[in-house]
DNA sequence: GTATTTTTTGCAACCGGTTGCAAAATTGAC
DNA sequence: GTCAATTTTGCAACCGGTTGCAAAAAATAC
């Protein structure tokens, strides 16, 4: 059906190597020869099978995409970003949808199969033994959202997520609160713990002041709705730090619902800083995560280790900040 | 680096075309062939390439996956429900981000250089014109969310955007509002048009009741905060039915910023009933559409397709229901 | 046991491209 | 114009698989 490089080359009475050349940039083809197979492919309507090429050049131009994050609304604009940077440069993003089952075997076996050229795992809930599993099987990976370590194994660009927990932590002490919480996400995501223990060691500062742990299922409204729902029915404490925005929105629903005010009751500061946040409506008080930056800066490593495969693996981390709305009390 | 069918052949003492066999299901094999091979490959972590075999099946297992929504909260369940579906049946989704350009040459010569099996477009602001590129191109193609016609040129898996703006207007009638607005989405979307066409032609048949037009720039919060903020400065419609959930929650932002009250001094209706318009802190009234069915509906279609290319396009349109919430007074 | 049918296997060509190498065509020097 | 240096072109092998066909092996019939 559709016209190959050698219908091409008949057309135009030339070889087909002359044809193949004429599609590569920086080929060595004479104008004339150019022109004479362009005519031909024009009217043949033929653009070249960049997967049949990909079996010798080696090269698919073809990214995994990998996440399992589907239900946070800032993955959206994760997707967004990482198609746009992508695209700009050539790639094309495969998209795996890991929700169901996380066996790394099977992503890797898969990704093989279909020859992607690197694989970006965008995360923050996976074992880090998740991406590595790929560069075990020499597939360039960059795990973003991914945990710090001094020595990472594999390339991790985000944030620094012990260092989050305590700004967080300082902002509610900033407040003066007694008894602070920690809402975290799923508790064996690696986010939730580095949080987690950030936010612990500030507050160990503390003595005086209560802080108490607690985990919702997922990153997602309904469990962070629960959890908090849960909590309300003890002594809740007064102010909360959520392990993400979104379980934020779901906490302050059920404070609502419960008839509590926010700030004055019950204060809430999350992480994250998507859109939604910002709605007028909501209005969260959260730590900013540069996003783009941190995608774009994905990205960018993807393509160099595209070039160049052996370098050492590399921790990029990015800079938090607290943004002030309306759901902690003022500063006292 | 990776094992190839050659390596596995050699290592098993056995012809390629053996090895090859080993791997399809279905072909002649005796087991202790089978058996032989896959030792050989398990012992050299061999894992067949896709990509070299589709050129000669002709079939990649590929699925162009292409939007242009990447703004609108809903489309996160979309690419959920998408790359689930399509993965249980064995097949991956290229996606595509068309936010930049929207001309269908380029996506159609990309798509066949990938030689992806089959396209699916996500958008409902995309001309009718995009998806049938695909088709002229010979390359199957659902067009979801799609405009509906009787005598469709693709296939097409949605809802009825005219049936829906009559639905709208029964509700806003049905409160015995005497002013109302239609705030739809971008002009030139099917969507926004069709939508229109339907409200207007139930308020045709309320002579007495004043109905407006006004447009956002596109579904997203800001432009549907700024569009509800330009209406407020004039005389604004008691009622409006907004082109979109996400439209409707900006327009609700915009309205209480004014220090007006919803349900009681502006009510909206708006479409889709994503998750977050049954937050509490949003409470949207607005009409349901089965994003579930629509989805699962679209790849079903298109896995038909895969197998029988020459099938009539056809439309497949899921009823909508409206779904009550906080932001439309009660009936009259 | 042999003759016949059925199943399994290997050969070789092919899918749609790329690329090293040598031959052919250009170019430039004189 | 001739001859050497340079550029352009085509040949043929290869990338990693699949598949029609015929030969070999196994199963069945007698």
């Amino acid at each position: 059906m559709a016209a190959t490089l050698k219908d091409v080359a008949r057309r135009a009475g030339v070889s087909r190597s002359a044809v193949s050349r004429a599609f590569t940039d920086g080929a060595s083809v004479s104008p004339k020869m150019r022109k004479k197979v362009q005519d031909a492919a024009d009217a043949l309507g033929y653009s070249p099978n960049a997967l049949a090429s990909s079996l010798t050049t080696g090269r698919t131009k073809m990214i995994g995409l990998i996440s399992n994050n589907f239900h946070n609304p800032i993955f959206l604009t994760v997707f967004d970003q990482f198609t746009r940077a992508l695209q700009e440069r050539g790639l094309r993003p495969l998209l795996v949808n890991l929700s169901d089952e996380t066996d790394p075997q099977s992503s890797v076996q898969m990704m093989r199969a279909y020859s992607v050229d690197g694989v970006i795992v965008a995360s923050s809930t996976l074992p880090t033994g998740f991406a590595r599993a790929f560069s075990d099987a020499g597939v360039p990976v960059v795990h973003t959202f991914g945990r710090y370590s001094a020595t990472p194994h594999v390339h991790v660009v985000g944030i620094d997520n012990v260092e989050c927990g305590r700004m967080a932590a300082r902002a509610l002490m900033a407040r003066g609160h007694a008894r602070v919480g920690f809402l975290g996400g799923p508790q064996d995501a690696t986010s939730t713990q580095d949080r987690r223990k950030g936010f612990m060691s500030e507050m160990a500062k503390h003595p005086d002041v209560v802080a108490t742990t607690s985990y919702a299922d997922a990153y997602s409204f309904e469990a962070g709705r629960e959890e908090m729902q849960r909590l309300l029915v003890q002594t809740p404490a007064e102010a909360y730090f959520c392990g993400d925005d979104v379980l934020s929105i779901g906490a302050l629903s059920a404070v609502r619902d419960a008839g509590l005010r926010v700030p004055d009751n019950i204060g809430i500061i999350g992480l994250n800083d998507m859109e939604m946040a910002g709605w007028a409506n909501i209005d969260l008080t959260t730590i900013r995560q540069p996003v783009d930056q941190i995608i774009e800066s994905s990205v960018e490593l993807m393509v160099a280790m595209l070039e160049d495969t052996a370098r050492e693996p590399q921790a990029r981390l990015f800079p938090c900040e607290v943004v002030e709305r309306g759901t902690l009390r003022a500063r006292t």
